[in-house]
DNA sequence: AACACCATTGATAACGATGTCAGTTTATTT
DNA sequence: AAATAAACTGACATCGTTATCAATGGTGTT
């Protein structure tokens, strides 16, 4: 019933614990021969090294902690995934932590988390990231983090991220070689610096073909489909309407969908509409969203690959890696008119 | 800069570590005046203790595993969030470890975490709790679990759910109340035990008021947005159409919603649609969808507790706890024409 | 006054791993 | 063959906490 120490192991291949804790580390100077005595050992008895006693030993708690503030539940999960897949790889485990980027006592709440558990570096994710005061703490702490999608790169910790302005500019693009030009743009939230990425990308754009901005076209949202339903309201009541609206989420361009059917305005034919994120709406209403996908699941996986580096204080290749997004085109999308 | 151990409070407080154990796990038999001294010490330190010689002494990690197997992100999220406010509050550290139920090596997976890192319990999420061959595991393991939603109840170990019969009674009465008498019904995935629940709260509803069972009403579905899609294609396509369908899931609703959009069917005035779950895409789509909303915070939170009291040994009142669930009117459903 | 009893306290050993360091082989050099 | 270097091995201390158990002192009983 209780589990094998590594003194039984000791005892089964007759040698010191020492040397099946110099096996299980992979530490050199050990004969073949006591290796594999160990190697079997382990097996026999299902033998597995207790974290809490390599941890209390090491000081270190193998433990990454994953702080996001994001109310998309889609994109967490995924980010959950991709990170808890690649700690599991490394030894590591994942906790999570929940957090509101408006919140006023956001900091006092980490610092608690960081005194009351021990964990060895943090995932910050988009817009925590761009937190002066988090990134302070944690320096201050000494506590080691990679970042995702950071907005300010001023930081030598590592950071991972999708070429949002990029994937926009395609997006655009894609539109025009549609045939738009009249094109409607819905900006995310100013506190996510991915807001400004997109709309970065979508300038660009229409400035490559000689479009030029038209400021009736764009209008400020806040990643919620409420928003985007009254800035579809605002763009399709004009007399110069567009015809086609990118909107920088997908929850957004479903609040346009809303305003479209309210309006007896046929989507694709009369007005496209793109959004941004692959969200789960986009697939679940009808006519379905084309959108950008991100990589998010290798973002995540990546982020925790160079935070355990960071970690061990091995070099890594490069303090940035960006990762590219893929255009999916569904039905929510067609040739002008 | 170092974290001040159970050593230095002592040195401060001016009594033995022991003493200072004692205080913290509030020990009987300590003078008031050394507590005090004792309190002060830990404060003016800042000190916590370390949880990973807290767990290497006493055979425990304060770690609990929220098991889950289900597609619904925003359900999953709520979830995670009801169980790491309560952990949090509890002193406990929430790890969670999604999987596939109807992966082949479900089993041996979870026997390697349980093996890998320790954890004191589980809770284990619908349709999981009903996997025999997976509480023996724990059993066998010694090691307690709660569960969310079973289905099967023949386990000692507590469990928490909510009332899926009665609110899918409530919403068939709803539709009723309307004036719907040919109302469709769309089931869930067979492998969830709560398909069967809410399908049985529609029968007894129309039961209550001698409405005869259709056949040709009730459709096999799989929670899909996908097979809400195909099962609406078929109830919509027979000569006695249905005046209003009752999907047991949101992203099922939301795909009768849109073969209602290509067939031209008005929503709601020709027919009316209700889901279950209050998923996202019910709030973000047009009509947006009348539901149930369940309390999955509360339940997680609940699930937790009651796990944490039978891991400490202390008593619980109920094996079971039950939930309500809640109707959420929103436009897609309207009295029959 | 002697005794038992209980509340209070602390010295020390655990928990299970890894780091230090010294001791013992074995290989290499002369 | 002797000297030296290198490879190998294990005894023991250590991480920060809690459990065991013995020692202390005060109270009440006879």
């Amino acid at each position: 019933m209780n589990k094998a120490t590594i003194k039984d192991v000791a005892l089964v291949a007759e040698v010191s614990v020492k040397t099946v804790s110099r096996v299980l580390n992979n530490e050199p100077n050990v004969r073949p021969v006591l290796q594999d005595r160990v190697h079997a050992a382990v097996k026999t008895l299902g033998f597995k090294r207790n974290p809490l006693a390599r941890g209390l030993r090491g000081q270190q708690s193998f433990i990454i902690t994953l702080l996001y503030s994001n109310p998309n539940p889609g994109y967490i999960l995924e980010l959950q995934n991709g990170a808890l897949n690649r700690c599991i790889q490394e030894g590591y485990n994942l906790q999570i932590h929940p957090c509101d980027h408006n919140s006023a006592d956001l900091i006092s709440s980490i610092e608690s988390i960081v005194q009351y558990s021990t964990q060895d570096g943090f995932i910050l994710t988009h817009p925590l990231c761009d937190n002066k005061a988090l990134t302070d703490l944690l320096d201050e702490k000494g506590i080691p983090f990679a970042r995702i999608s950071p907005f300010v790169h001023e930081h030598p910790s590592p950071y991972v991220y999708s070429n949002d302005e990029q994937a926009a500019f395609d997006m655009t693009n894609y539109l025009i070689s549609l045939g738009h030009t009249k094109i409607g743009f819905i900006k995310g939230h100013p506190d996510f610096g991915a807001s400004q990425k997109r709309f970065n990308g979508y300038q660009r754009a229409l400035e490559s073909v000689n479009i030029a901005l038209d400021d009736n076209l764009i209008k400020q949202g806040l990643f919620t489909f409420e928003s985007g339903e009254s800035c579809a309201r605002q763009l399709l009541n004009q007399a110069e309407k567009p015809t086609a609206i990118f909107a920088s989420n997908d929850y957004m361009a479903a609040g346009v969908l809303k305003v479209s059917a309210q309006m007896k305005i046929n989507v694709p034919a009369e007005l496209s509409i793109v959004g941004y994120d692959d969200a789960p709406v986009s697939k679940q209403i009808w006519p379905s969203i084309t959108t950008i996908k991100q990589p998010i699941y290798s973002i995540a996986e990546h982020a925790v690959e160079k935070l355990i580096r960071k970690i061990k204080k091995q070099p890594f290749d490069d303090i940035q890696t960006e990762f590219d997004c893929e255009l999916v085109l569904r039905n929510s999308s067609s040739p002008c008119a």
